[in-house]
RNA sequence: GGAGAGGUGGCAGAGCGGUUUAAUGCGGCGGUCUUGAAAACCGUUGUACCGAAAGGUACCGGGGGUUCGAAUCCCUCCCUCUCCGCCA
């Protein structure tokens, strides 16, 4: 959520920022209802905080009459307070409603996008910031996709993930689990080499957690809901991991605060079927080592850029081609301010697969988490951010296909220490 | 799951209906003293909102209630601790 004392200030900032994002005219007034309400939620409180300073006054001196033992004087004035007490009843609903009010519109409104986001309204729009790997392998006739490689070589199995769950919940087995289990300890293991704290958070998660991250109420549909005992199952370590720090004062001397962790990721993906989800391409659970920072506002997009080489870095050591993409206004998420998208070409399939999200949220998420530090004598709010490093399924799809060959599927080295094994067969 | 105890400022801990703007201690910060430090002493030390400021309001686990007045009484929910049961 923005943070209002921003939209009052720099009004015109936000509304070009909203345009980015394909906002039309009309669309564009709730800034002014916005402002509106906030005059509104004002100026009833200063009339609140008279009535409230009177009725403390008026309760005071009845309990200065009542120590003089001049009890008969307090009638008329417990009759004010009753008064007052009626009025103040009606200011707070008044308040109340125009807090709600302001914060329903508040969230309504996403975030600013950085001044170096292309404008767009598809994922065509995106720009390309940067590819290696070329020339892309080619494969020979006997290529065949990810899915299928799974059966010939018995490392995944997605109809026993059906009988035992349901569609999208892929079963591991053999070098395929093991395989799974390596590059978890490869990604964690670089993200502490590049100075993460690693953390193992739950993997269900209250409310109020959900909400602070911004998954509530934006995607409320896209979590699993555990309705006995009103809890999420996590879509992303991103909600557990970034809520550490939710209602922490900062110290200015702890940025930037570097954290990693690995979780299985529960997405519902409802209504999402077709050529483009077979095998791992789209999955309901999946593992993935997040990487998170809380940052001081003026280095975060430094700290963006590292997060950027480290995702890069992994990706290299795994020797597969990939590209980054700066997402356009029309297809970068709610919640951030600027968006860079790792795809990696999976060759049997021959297309891309997004691995990994690194985004910087700036204050829009820090705002609802009440993440700060001290500047001075001020309190602000630090900047968040968070990147894939890596998801897993989609690089487990590419490793496979791109480095299949006839007598087997020969793994990139850096991961041979982590397997046990170089070749899978 | 059953029984009991308890949740107060960064921490410890008092307050149990009306100068509580929450005592006191520790810690933190600033100062005096000192060549420097320690000790001692003095001062200061939460968050949010309204206000140009002066100042005001809210917050003693969350929510609701009683009262002219609630940290204090009542209801309810959550959490922590102890004991018992169950259990990887």
């Amino acid at each position: 959520m923005l943070e209002l004392s921003f939209i009052k200030t720099n009004k015109e900032r936000v509304i070009q920022g909203l345009k980015i994002r394909n906002f039309s005219v009309e669309s564009l007034q709730v800034i002014d209802h916005i402002l509106g309400t906030d005059e509104v939620r004002r100026s009833t409180q200063a009339e609140l905080d008279n009535n409230l300073a009177e009725s403390k006054r008026l309760a005071a001196e009845i309990g200065s009459l009542f120590k003089s033992g001049k009890t008969g004087d307090t009638d008329a004035l417990k009759q004010q307070v009753a008064a007052l007490k009626e009025q103040a009843k009606n200011l707070e609903t008044k308040m109340r409603e125009a807090a709600e009010r302001l914060e329903e519109l508040l969230l309504s409104v996403p975030n600013i996008p950085h001044i170096s986001v292309p404008p767009g309204k598809s994922p065509e729009d995106n720009e390309v910031h940067k590819a290696w790997g070329k020339p892309l392998p080619e494969l020979g006739d006997g290529a065949i996709p990810h899915w299928e490689l799974a059966k010939k070589y018995n490392i995944f199995d997605l109809d026993l993930g059906v009988k035992l769950t349901g569609a999208g919940f892929p079963v591991y087995r053999g070098k395929g689990a093991r395989l799974e289990r390596a590059l978890i300890n490869f990604f964690l293991d670089e993200a502490t080499k590049a100075g993460y704290e690693e953390i193992a958070p739950p993997l269900m998660v209250n409310q109020e957690t959900a909400r602070a991250t911004g998954q509530l109420p934006d995607k409320e549909g896209q979590m699993y809901y555990v309705e006995k005992d009103d809890l999420y199952l996590i879509p992303t370590a991103e909600v557990p991991v970034t809520n550490l720090y939710r209602d922490v004062i900062v110290d200015e001397k702890d940025f930037p605060i570097k954290l990693t962790g690995y979780t299985p990721c529960f997405r519902r993906e409802a209504g999402s079927y077709g050529a483009h989800v077979r095998g791992l391409n789209r999955v309901h659970q999946f593992d993935k080592v997040e990487i998170v920072q809380i940052a001081h506002p003026d280095t975060s997009y430094g700290q963006l850029e590292q997060m950027l080489a480290h995702v890069s870095s992994l990706l290299e050591k795994l020797e597969l081609p990939y590209r980054i993409l700066r997402l356009c206004g029309g297809d970068m998420g709610f919640t951030s301010a600027l968006t860079f998208d790792f795809e990696v070409w999976s060759a049997a399939q021959e297309r891309w697969l997004e691995v990994s999200s690194v985004s910087n949220f700036e204050t829009y998420q820090s705002n609802r988490l009440k993440v700060r530090f001290k500047d001075g004598g001020k309190t602000r709010l630090a900047h968040t951010l968070n990147g894939s490093a890596l998801a897993l399924a989609r690089i487990v799809a590419a490793l496979l296909e791109n480095n299949q060959a006839p007598e087997g599927i020969r793994l990139p080295k850096v991961l041979h220490a982590y397997t046990g094994f170089e070749l899978i067969d």
